[in-house]
DNA sequence: TTCGTCATGTAATGGGTTACATGATTAC
DNA sequence: GTAATCATGTAACCCATTACATGACGAA
């Protein structure tokens, strides 16, 4: 998870930890928030895993008596070739991986670098994990409403209305991914449509 | 946080580990879902701690011939006087730990077993929480608008259109509430209002 | 008799968080 | 010179999940 929204900026750019983070505040806003206390360690595990390197190419680092401390400055990180077959790989997933709750922000928010047909699988993957979820608490809510006090009512509707609205956001997006996206045939038949 | 959904379930009736997940699902819908291998680990550390005790006014385990069963059947749980301690205990709590997203949903459930004044301090708290990061987001999101792609953009106002979303429902329950209550000064002064 | 679902449990693992410790750089 | 914030990192822990194993019981 951090570990794709990590290759995905430094796909954009060279960046250090801390401003890694910062990105990644911007990026996904109110959907999720790592902390430095994750964001380090994961960035030395990609590191040992050849996924990314110290850019050297960073310069500005002197000008005049540098170097003597023992590695106490920013430590720039770009993508290797190995980390953008990583980045890609990851991209092309069109799974649960991709649009479960905890992973879907990240992916959505990649999907500029994303191939539209994934975009697509995604968008609606999600929207059908969202509307199984929505027709079971729909089913045990029929059969338990009586039972529940009214607190408990208003948030399962609260929380039905929220699955609604972005049932509804879904739709939208993936109508305009189609309307974008000459229409192209499902299933094995993989030809690739050309642009006007 | 599983515990006080355990115990605040107790409360109403006995239960066994199996329906308890049922019921957890009903009552919390859309917002969490525990799994079996969080949810029987739990009752073992709580009936460990005396929270909960195994209930023998179960009857109806028998008519013939079981407890050769060195135990393989259900077993119902119920609230010992330390448990309702506790579940009084954390019900009373009006900080962070009520109104934090993870948290927030459980506490909500129980509102009918809360008491009133915890509960407007506890959506008064989850509404400036709510607040403050939609805050936090419009903040960075107008520093750094112009440097995101559109994708990202949609998630952002998908996810502040989200947040404001309830922000109003909790004005709302937050007003009913109010009018309920009688009014009551805050601050120091705590004389008890009488009811008409 | 076999399938579904009720029912209980464990082991390995995961993916993060909090709190802490430390130092460099910038603005006043 | 001192406070804020930039910057990196570690250790301890937390709270859950997945996958697995087992078995009882009712209905077809």
């Amino acid at each position: 998870m951090l570990e794709l929204a990590v290759l995905g900026l430094l796909h954009e750019s060279p960046l250090h930890g801390y401003e890694l983070r910062q990105r990644l505040k911007a990026t996904l806003g109110t959907f999720r928030a790592f902390s430095y206390g994750s964001l380090y360690p994961t960035l030395r595990r990609m590191r040992d895993a050849g996924w990314i390197a110290e850019d050297e190419g960073d310069a500005e680092v002197v000008a005049g008596a540098p170097a003597l401390t023992g590695r106490r400055g920013k430590v720039v990180y770009k993508l290797t070739a190995e980390g953008k077959e990583k980045l890609a790989e990851l991209l092309a997933e069109a799974g649960p991986s991709a649009w479960e709750d905890e992973t879907f922000g990240v992916h959505f928010t990649l999907f500029a670098q994303t191939d539209p047909e994934v975009r697509v699988r995604i968008l609606e993957g999600r929207r059908s994990r969202l509307e199984e979820r929505r027709e079971g608490v729909r089913a045990t809510l029929a059969r338990t409403r009586a039972r529940l006090d009214s607190y408990t009512l208003q948030l399962q509707e609260h929380g039905l209305e929220s699955v609604d609205r972005e049932v509804r956001w879904l739709t939208e997006l993936i109508e305009t991914e189609r309307k974008n996206t000459p229409a192209r045939s499902t299933g094995t038949t993989s030809k690739k449509a050309a642009r006007p």
